[in-house]
RNA sequence: GGGCGUGUAGCUCAGCGGGAGAGCACCCGGUUUACACCCGGGCGGUCGCAGGUUCGAACCCUGUCGCGCCCA
């Protein structure tokens, strides 16, 4: 890495003068990078110094780019790494990726297919030296846009699962299991991909909705006039009648009874089958009778293996049909499907046809309709292994979040079939097993020797989420005693969609468990983490979709790319996004709107900061705990502390989206629309009068809480836009106040009670401020417009001093100016406050508009009329008055005086414009 | 068919027993020395539907309809 202009400079950066995420966030990157921030050390965590905080990354796909979803994972992912660091935690989250192995087997075949080769001409070692070399020159691109989100990893902890030491842990579980009987080889059905020509586990299949078509076809003789000799059978895939070795009925079906024990003629194929009788067919089904194909359906295999059926594999590696012996061989198997019922129908067998919607297989790497087929396999029996995984989340060692996602893990884990490790591919590890001339078995563990002489190893590799799912512990040198695993492991969290819950999880927890059997009172680890799971909390969100909701998909054509919008609004702008949107286990909607009101908050937040610095703002030990503050001062720090209590619990809950609202809402609606608006006018006062050492006073407590409030508030809000806020930061802070926001401490949750009289002070100049606000926007006096304004009357309740501050803040924020020689009062505005009743005279220098006058008072006066009306209608209600709390009446008693003032005070003006001509005026003006 | 989630303002979503909220969109006004990526003001909802519990239901219960994800 080479230094950038910044961290060549030793000096202390200026705040620029406009935001530009594109100019900051790759060169801040870097310094971070460079700085060695991102690292972890585990003898710190070893030698009792830190707490260790530890992510597991899924690893990406070697051959993908980064996604919404990924992005949104990331995002979440370096939350809680940075906030984490930022608390004192050791954190350890570790990048890398997985080789995908019939993905990057598939591209890497279609640029030999490109230039009229293939990898069996290359042969075995060529080829998979062609992808390696392939990886090194495009693949692995997803690590650059990692980083260009922010990602904040150990990049000196790559991984990769096909390097030498994460195959030695694929070698050593193997092994491991194998020996214990938990690997096995068997021919049994499974799903195959006619385009890979690999076998395929279950959750490489999607279950698609088509419309098929059903047939009707008779078995038996080809003369058979009444019918008693046939048998009718339905199927949606008519060429697999060719492999038919059966027909089955229900044992009670008293419409087949006669033909039980009986064969019938197998059309086309010339074949007598037999006609069994089997508990699992369904009666209600078409005819009652199914046929069997044992060789190409699962629930066919069951039936062939009850009875002892011969099992007849009709087709080849790429579904074409072969060894039937009839003219349909070497045909693809959907124009088979086609031949063989025209075939049918002309021999007038073809009793029915029918459109039947069925969900059937597609792989869901290249989306073809998967074969189910008899194949020899290798096979993970995972009864005892989801036991474990399932037992460990029901013990509470891995929590799930949000909770009520664990009844899918378990309705998951607990109906699991064995996995179909085996592919028929080259790029990936190689089966470890070795056969002898004589038809030896020899699985080779880690180190050890191959057979010499006459042995052959095993042509198939394993699939990738064999490894995948060792990923948490062999990235941190498993099978060795590591110091990484002893500081590390047990992880802390692991992010992933709801979607693909099983992918990660369930292999990661039943490896994991299986892996650290041993040890699982984790009586090697450091802290309080018991256990062998490879995670403490699993962490699920929801899909992204696009902004009506709909899932992206390429067919639908809305899919964003998330790289182009970091580079149009900054990666702070979709990092925030994203947060913001994730709310727990559910899905959330993005638009280019969203992010950019991303960026816009960004901007506002820089704005704000370069005010506070323009103005002199100080970062000092200790300015928000002092006593001597103004109210608004006061009002300030209590809704920051309330905010860092907030945002620090709330991501303690993973609630992301709460976490990033709060902040949103703190920094716009309170700190900068009100008081940034407020410390105008201490910090203008101290500039209109350089001798008041008062004024300069105050204005220096003011400079004091902005630097602290917004020091505080970048720290919170840093792990969701880490760019723009260490930009903002440094600068703040000055060269004393620390090298990096990175580094610096999450703000500490203090307890201190806020200030009641402080936030009434605030609601009354926000009261004040909106009523005058309101006059003025009805009677259309541009607001940028200086107004005259008169004596205010002061309510009862507030000293002439409290009364005093209150008044200079709302003319500041109301921009009214002081009488002036001609003055005139031509509009009055009266506001309830804490204390009584103020009202404000104006000169709005001209004819007021009172028909808008009366349109404001009497819709305040309706509001007002519709809040008495209701709650006199509680205080009436004796069943409310006796069972209600007792805090709840008393709000109604308080909400009722305040109505019954409102009212009046509005009848009042509205007489006072002359709009009250008789009783029923004002509670019928609301609707004119 | 099963599991889970979800139906609240035009759109996307918070709120989940006591005064219906936010962002965006929309309408009106603004060259306010932090910010037009902005400021001020405003319009907008029988909280899917039907029952029930409760003094009180968007919120709890039951039923029903719709949608989503996953599994079969």
């Amino acid at each position: 890495m080479t230094a950038t202009p910044e961290t060549a400079d030793q000096g202390q950066p200026e705040l620029p003068a406009k935001y530009d995420p594109a100019a900051i966030e790759v060169p801040t990157y870097q310094r971070w990078r460079a700085a060695g921030y991102f690292k972890a050390d585990e003898q710190r965590v070893l030698s009792g110094e830190r707490r260790p905080f530890s992510i597991v990354l899924p690893p990406p796909n070697v051959t993908g780019n980064l996604h919404v979803g990924h992005a949104l994972d990331h995002t979440l992912m370096d939350v809680l790494a940075r906030w984490h660091r930022m608390s004192g935690d050791e954190v350890l989250w570790l990048p890398g990726m997985d080789h995908a192995g019939i993905a990057t087997q598939t591209l890497v075949e279609k640029q030999l297919a490109s230039v009229g080769s293939s990898r069996e001409a290359l042969g075995r070692d060529l080829f998979v030296q062609r992808v390696w070399d392939w990886k090194a020159e495009s693949g692995g691109a997803i690590l650059g846009q990692m980083a260009r989100l922010g990602d904040s990893v150990d990049w000196d902890r790559e991984r990769f699962t096909l390097d030498d030491g994460l195959s030695a842990a694929v070698q050593t579980i193997f092994k491991q299991l194998y020996d214990e009987g938990l690997i096995y080889r068997a021919e049994r059905i499974i799903n195959w991909s006619p385009v890979g020509r690999t076998a395929l586990s279950d959750i490489e299949v999607d279950h698609v909705e088509v419309d098929g078509e059903l047939v009707s076809l008779r078995y038996g003789p080809d003369d058979d006039p009444d019918g008693s000799a046939s048998i009718v059978v339905a199927t949606t895939r008519v060429e697999t009648m060719l492999g038919d070795t059966a027909v089955a009925v229900h044992p009670d079906d008293e419409r087949w009874a006669h033909l039980i024990g009986r064969t019938v003629l197998l059309p086309i194929v010339g074949r007598e089958i037999p006609v069994v009788a089997d508990e699992h067919v369904d009666p209600a089904f078409g005819t009652g009778a199914v046929k069997v194909t044992p060789a190409h359906d699962p629930n066919d295999f069951e039936i062939g293996r009850r009875h002892d059926l011969p099992m007849i594999d009709i087709f080849a590696v790429d579904a074409s049909v072969e060894g039937t012996g009839t003219r349909f061989d070497g045909m693809d198997r959907f124009e088979a499907r086609r031949e063989v019922k025209e075939e049918l129908r002309r021999q007038g067998r073809v009793v029915d046809e029918r459109v039947h919607r069925h969900a059937v297989g597609h792989s869901s790497r290249t989306d073809e309709p998967i074969e189910p087929r008899l194949s020899t396999q290798w096979f993970v029996k995972v009864a005892p292994l989801a036991a474990a995984a399932s037992e460990a989340v029901r013990r509470g060692d891995t929590a799930i979040h949000p909770p009520e996602m664990a009844a899918r893990y378990f309705d998951w884990v607990d109906n699991m079939h064995d996995w179909t490790i085996s592919r028929q591919l080259w790029w990936g590890h190689r089966i470890p097993v070795w056969y002898g001339p004589d038809g030896q078995v020899r699985c080779v563990g880690p180190g050890e020797e191959p057979p010499g002489e006459g042995w052959e190893q095993d042509p198939d590799v394993l699939d990738t989420w064999f490894s995948s799912g060792l990923w948490p512990f062999s990235t941190m040198g498993w099978p060795q005693q590591t110091d990484t695993l002893r500081a590390f492991y047990p992880t802390s969290v692991l992010v992933t969609g709801y979607d693909i819950l099983f992918f990660w999880v369930v292999r990661m927890m039943m490896f994991g468990l299986y892996a650290f059997r041993d040890t699982a009172d984790g009586a090697s680890s450091p802290g309080d983490r018991t256990g062998a799971v490879p995670f403490r909390t699993v962490v699920l969100h929801g899909l992204v979709r696009d902004q009506y909701g709909k899932k992206m998909s390429k067919s639908r054509g809305n899919v964003v790319d998330p790289l182009a919008w970091i580079e149009e609004y900054g990666a702070d702008a979709v990092r925030f996004t994203l947060a913001r949107g994730a709310n727990p286990g559910t899905d959330q909607a993005i638009a280019e709107d969203w992010v950019k009101g991303s960026r816009n908050f960004a901007t506002k937040l820089f704005n704000a900061v370069r005010f506070a610095m323009g103005n002199g703002a100080v970062v000092r030990e200790g300015a928000l705990d002092t006593d001597d503050l103004a109210p608004a001062d006061r009002w300030i720090t209590d809704r920051l502390r309330a905010t860092v209590a907030a945002t620090t619990r709330l991501l303690e809950d993973f609630q992301f989206a709460k976490a990033a609202e709060g902040l949103y809402h703190f920094i716009w609606d309170e700190l900068c629309d009100w008081y940034l608006e407020l410390a105008k006018v201490p910090l203008q006062t101290a500039a209109a009068h350089p001798d008041d050492t008062t004024a300069q006073q105050a204005a220096a407590t003011t400079r004091a809480v902005l630097g602290g409030v917004l020091d505080t508030v970048l720290r919170l809000l840093h792990p969701f836009m880490p760019f723009v806020t260490e930009t903002l930061w440094r600068p703040l802070v000055g060269p004393d106040g620390g090298e990096s926001l990175m580094i610096a401490a999450w703000p500490q949750d203090a307890d201190r009670p806020a200030d009641p009289a402080a936030q009434a002070w605030v609601d009354d100049v926000i009261r004040l401020v909106t009523e005058i606000r309101r006059a003025r926007a009805d009677q259309r006096v541009p607001a940028s417009r200086s107004v005259p304004s008169g004596e205010w009357t002061r309510p009862d309740g507030l000293s002439s001093a409290a009364w005093a501050v209150l008044e200079a803040a709302a003319r500041t924020l109301t921009r009214l100016g002081p009488a002036d020689a001609g003055y005139r009062t031509s509009l009055t505005v009266t506001v309830p406050l804490s204390g009584g009743t103020a009202t404000v005279g104006l000169d709005t220098s001209g004819v007021i508009d009172v028909e808008a006058e009366i349109a404001r008072a009497r819709k305040d006066l309706g509001a007002a009329e519709q809040e008495l009306a209701e709650a006199e209608r509680k205080l009436g209600n004796q069943n409310f008055m006796q069972r209600a709390k007792p805090e709840a009446v008393q709000k109604i008693r308080d909400r009722h005086t305040q109505a019954l003032a409102d009212v009046d005070r509005l009848t009042a003006r509205l007489a006072e414009l002359g709009a009250l001509t008789g009783p029923a005026a004002g509670s019928g003006g609301q609707s004119a």
